[in-house]
DNA sequence: TATCAAGGCTACTGAGCATTAGCCTTTCCA
DNA sequence: TGGAAAGGCTAATGCTCAGTAGCCTTGATA
């Protein structure tokens, strides 16, 4: 099973309380970090005490893990729908851009804590999250250096292409607000421009 | 004084056993988070037990503001330097860029504590290094704003294309190495010239 | 209606942490 | 040469935290 199809399966499902207990470790997770988060504080915010947690999740870790590994498969999924049966490879790739950004502004607390957590996890998790990103990082520089191998994108250095256009994603987690000023499509919209003039494409 | 005037002075001057912590603190808190850290550890980089490092450090929270705010002043420095006495907006951009990206390659552990650490600051500290943060935000911004009103750059928003070059000097922090494939001269020229496209400016 | 599982709670455990107290050695200068 | 400052050390303090033990209530079911 390799892991874009992986991504595609169903995660299994949580109960209510489960999930809630996730969304308000997700929420604090990415206020005040891993480590500044105390099983009270979570437990406060679904209004039980920090003990009854173990109810529910089998430790502070596993939440951390169960969170970021699924936001990883989560971007894969969205990716694969965004590029499937896109042939122009300038398509593919606005698209692909567009599907990253969206999913940074949609998801931007998971995406956060994904980018800004990895040293929380210990060692297992972090490598599997760590396989997560770098097949992910494939992908967006496969698409790149398609478009070079077709001569379609001009690049100093795919690499450095391909950086950048993940670089401007993780920015949009870190500043993107629901009731800023700016609209989740007016960014993507742009961001998807960007990227076509960033690999050099015509028109 | 200003913020621009306040970076220019010169900061005080580190005995070096007050930098060798520093330095050693830095890398702790790039490599594991502010938090993660034991006083001990940053003892133990610098050949002393923890409870020495208090002989030539008020705090563990001081070490990390004082780490914060010289970065942040730094950056300013930096910044103003590239620009003096360029008068074309277009040039004036792109040394801004170029001098935002080396300075995220030659101080990576610094912009990249800088970025991440802010939470872990208390109120004042926080306050100070936020609003060193928005100052250079303007610097940056200001330089977009003018190329715009001067119909030499065309963008859909003056804010989003900052927030892109602004995140582009994060990104790299967070990935450049000194022994990676891609030079620090390599990136900073091919990120200069990103910049002047993603504002649209003709040539 | 008796039972049992689910899911709360309080009290506790054991560990780790920043920081302080207080002591000792070395070094340097008056 | 003597005394003080600088800069180490160990031991102790006081706190916080994740996780466990064990108890109790509730509600569904047999």
């Amino acid at each position: 099973m390799s892991g874009s199809d992986r991504a595609l399966l169903a995660r299994p499902q949580l109960t209510p309380r489960r999930r809630a207990i996730r969304d308000a470790a997700l929420r604090l997770f990415a206020e005040r970090g891993y480590e500044a988060t105390t099983t009270t504080e979570i437990g406060a915010a679904v209004g039980i005490r920090g003990p009854s947690l173990y109810k529910h999740v089998s430790s502070k870790q596993d939440l951390l893990a169960s969170i970021m590994l699924d936001v990883m498969d989560d971007l894969h999924d969205v990716h694969a729908l965004a590029v499937a049966g896109i042939d122009d490879v300038a398509d593919r790739l606005r698209r692909a851009v567009e599907a990253h950004v969206r999913f940074h502004t949609r998801h931007r607390l998971e995406a956060f804590v994904g980018n800004r957590e990895i040293r929380s996890l210990d060692e297992a998790n972090r490598a599997a999250v760590v396989d997560r990103r770098s097949s992910y990082e494939r992908l967006i520089r496969g698409i790149v250096e398609e478009g070079v191998a077709a001569s379609r994108f001009h690049v100093a250095s795919v690499k450095l292409a391909s950086y950048a256009l993940l670089d401007l994603g993780m920015g949009v987690a870190a500043w993107y607000r629901e009731d800023g000023d700016l609209s989740e499509d007016e960014i993507v919209y742009t961001y998807g421009r960007f990227a076509l003039t960033l690999v050099g494409v015509a028109g």
